[in-house]
Formats: structure tokens, sequence, C-alpha cells
DNA sequence: CCGAGCCTTGACGCCTCCTTGACGGACGCC
DNA sequence: GGCGTCCGTCAAGGAGGCGTCAAGGCTCGG
């Protein structure tokens, strides 16, 4: 399903928003200020952005540049302001579209599968692999489930996330500022204590032998690495 | 460069997108009808389309189809409808965005820089030359990997970032200044001690005969060169 | 209101990596 | 032929990174 974040603090625009996507079968995540869109995005990992400029914690603009510096996540700008230089801020700030108020429904839904088709995978190559099986461990992303040996493992939403970022990267090494700011948010970048801490959680959850991993291999001084 | 595709009939405003897309460095090709705008577009293969929808030969839509039935290429399409109808019927039959008439300037080449930019290779798609391979050994620079005779070898992350700086010149000499501030910072210059540890350990990993190197080469009083 | 997960945070021991010094060989200059 | 310079090699020390454990606080559901 297609997860939605909608950015916006008049909660009236907020409930048409919500009403008119949930009509439409997409998961809706909201978030009344910046702060709190940034941690959603974060978390959640919308496939697309709506976003109201005027909130009262931040300038939009600035969310805009903070998305952009971890995701390439489809941002629809909204705004009250007509003016061009406004509009050309946020785009070259690297929002895909801009919509002025009053919008039609109809229209911002249209632009919005536009942004969503358009950073679809090209058919055919796109398609990713959600079931990882190693020799000890079985994954599968889409189920969010894992079993090893036979028997159900449970992982914390955390620890998904870690894995999800790990395996996304199967054999490449990801930077432990990488992973710190798809898992925890872009603030978080030095935090490296978090990473051992899950690292080894998912390691005694997963590795057949924890303190000798074969499969969640640490690359000193620069991040971890997931292996088959 | 980037290539432009402008279809439109009105010949003023041809000639204002002409004037300010080659101003700003754009390669721009003009058609003024639906029959020449396909056939350019699969002659010449432009990044961007702006599209009126307005042509006197054909619907705009049908122009749109008819792309979308090979290319994924950005397609911004003017109209002088301001009807909510007619911009969902562009979005979703393939359109990326839906600029009315009359249009700011800045506003469309703002809206054209973004569609350009989200249009371009996602890390991975836009392959740079990031795996090098000689007789003796292979580098892979995006996932950290190296490895001789098929067995993988573990480089420290100072040995990583010299190596990185060499293959990215490789063939061309290196100066040992230029290395010791790319690697250790712009303060470093003279520790000429710290070069010579870590070629021999990057020579000892990877070269088949560490003494008599053939790949990294030393060029004395000046720098180092890699070879392939 | 209580309890169960889950996330955060701190402490501690081990291990890796970077730094640094010493030494020997190759080469060129005097 | 002696000397100085530059480079390659080796080993030891220290600093910082990493794995591990456990306690505290938070949120959510009962």
């Amino acid at each position: 399903m297609t997860r939605v974040l909608v950015v916006e603090d008049e909660p009236q625009i907020v409930r048409a928003l919500v009403i008119n996507l949930k009509a439409r079968r997409y998961e809706v995540d909201a978030a009344g200020d910046a702060a709190t869109a940034l941690e959603l995005a974060a978390a959640r990992h919308p496939d697309v952005v709506v976003l109201d400029l005027g909130l009262p914690d931040m300038d939009g603009v600035e969310v805009i540049r903070g998305l952009r510096g971890w995701t390439r996540v489809p941002i629809i700008v909204l705004s009250a302001r007509h003016s061009s230089d406004e509009k050309v801020e946020a785009l070259d700030a690297g929002a895909d579209d801009y919509v002025t108020k009053p919008f039609g429904m109809d229209e911002l839904l249209a632009r919005l599968r536009a942004a969503v088709r358009r950073a679809e995978p090209v058919a055919g190559g796109g398609e990713e692999e959600v079931v990882v099986e190693t020799d000890g461990f079985l994954v599968d992303l889409a189920a969010k489930k894992a079993s090893r040996a036979g028997r159900d493992v449970r992982l914390t939403p955390t620890e998904w996330h870690l894995l999800e970022v790990l395996v996304r990267n199967t054999g490449k090494l990801v930077s432990q500022k990488q992973l710190l700011q798809e898992v925890w948010g872009p603030s978080y970048g030095t935090e490296t204590n978090y990473l051992r801490v899950y690292m080894a959680q998912l390691r005694r959850k997963l590795e057949a032998d924890p303190s000798h991993p074969r499969h969640f291999i640490t690359e000193p001084g620069m991040g971890y690495r997931f292996e088959k």
C-alpha cells in the first residue's frame, strides 16, 4: 500500500486530506509541525510527502532540505503563497511539485498519483527481493517475519528497521552514519552506541554463534555489512 | 548537456522558451505539432519534454500516451485550460507536471529543473566506474570490498581512503603532498612516513609480489601512481 | 494503576587501528 | 668510496572503537 505523510497545521485541511486519501486506500500519517514531520518521515518511510510550507516551528523549505539530506521521496508542496520566488525556492530546494491553496482535491490527488508513479521502479528491473535466506536463518521483509532453525524469531521495530537497511544493501558496506540516519533519523549521526547495542541484539537473535558473526559483519571504523 | 524538447504551436511562446532555455545552456529542439514532436522525441531522446496541450493536429493527451508507450522522459504540460478535469486527465495519462498559461518563466524553469533532477540516475543506476580489476586483485569502491585470488581482503579505513584516491587517478601520478592532504587532512603535507607505511600495507594486501609492486608504483621524490 | 516490552544510557574489558621510532637498503652526489 | 637522502620494513605503544551487560525510563495495553 502507498504510504502518504501529510504535513499541515490547519486541522480542516488535514481532515479533508486524510479522509480523501484513506478513501482511496492510501495509508496516511499526519504531522502538524516540522519536527514531527521529520521524525515521522524517518520512522515510517512514506512513499510521498504532502508538505504545507506554513508550519509553526520551522520554515517549510528547511523541511525539504532536511528530507533531501537522506531521501529522494517525492515531496508535493502546498502553499498559500502564489509568488514565483517562493515556488522557485521550494522546487530548487528539492520539492517535486508545488500546489497553491486553495487547491482542488482532484488535482492534488492526480499530482500525487503522478509523483508516486514516476518514483516507481522501472517495470521488471525494480523487483526487489523481500525474502532473504542464509544457512542459519530466514527473513521476510514484506511479511515482517524472521525465523531461525524453523522457529519464529521476534524482532522489535528498531531491529526490523536496522535489519531492513542492511538487507537492502546485501554485500555492500553501510556506513555507521547512514545506518543511524536511516533508522533513527537525520539528526542522529554519531550515536554509535545505539548501533552497537542493536547489532548485538540482531546477532543474538539471528546468528548461530553471536560472538562469531558470519552474516552481520563489522568493518571497524567504517560500518557494517550484511552477507548471505 | 540537458536536452529539452519544446512542443508548442504559438511562435511567440516557442521563441521565449527557446531563448530562455538556451541562455541557461540547455540544448533545445522545438516542434510545432504532435507528429513532429513524436518524431523528434524518438530521434533525439530529450531529457525532458515541455508540451502544450493545444496542438493543431492531435489532442495533447494523445501525445503523452504516445510518449509513455516507450519512454519515461519527464513531461511538463503547458495549457491554457484551468479546468481540474483537464489536469487530472493529463497527469493520469502520464504527465509529470501541469503548468497553466500564462506562466511565469522562472517558475517553469524551476519545475523543469525539478523534473530533470528527479529523473537523474539513482545511486546504482548512474553507473560510475566503481569496480576496478587488475590481473591480481579486484576492488569495489562502492561496496568497500576487495579481493585477491578469490579471497576477500580486509582493508582499514585509512587504507581504503588512500586506495580510493589512487584509483580515482588511475594511471596518473599523485604527489605525496596531495595524498597526505586528501587522506590525513589539509594540515598534513610532510609526514611521508605515513605514506610509506600505508603503501606497504596496500601492497602487502593486494600485490602478488609486494616487494616488486606492479600496480602501486613509486615515483621517487614525487609521489605514487596506480596502474591497472 | 500496574506490568511488559522497548528504547536509551552508562560502564567496562577487549581488540583493532593509527602513530611513531628504529633500522637497512638503494641511489645519487660529492 | 663515503655520505646523505629517500624509501621499504618491522614492531611496539597508545588511543579509540567495539561487544557486552545491566539498569533506568518511557509508552502502551490491560
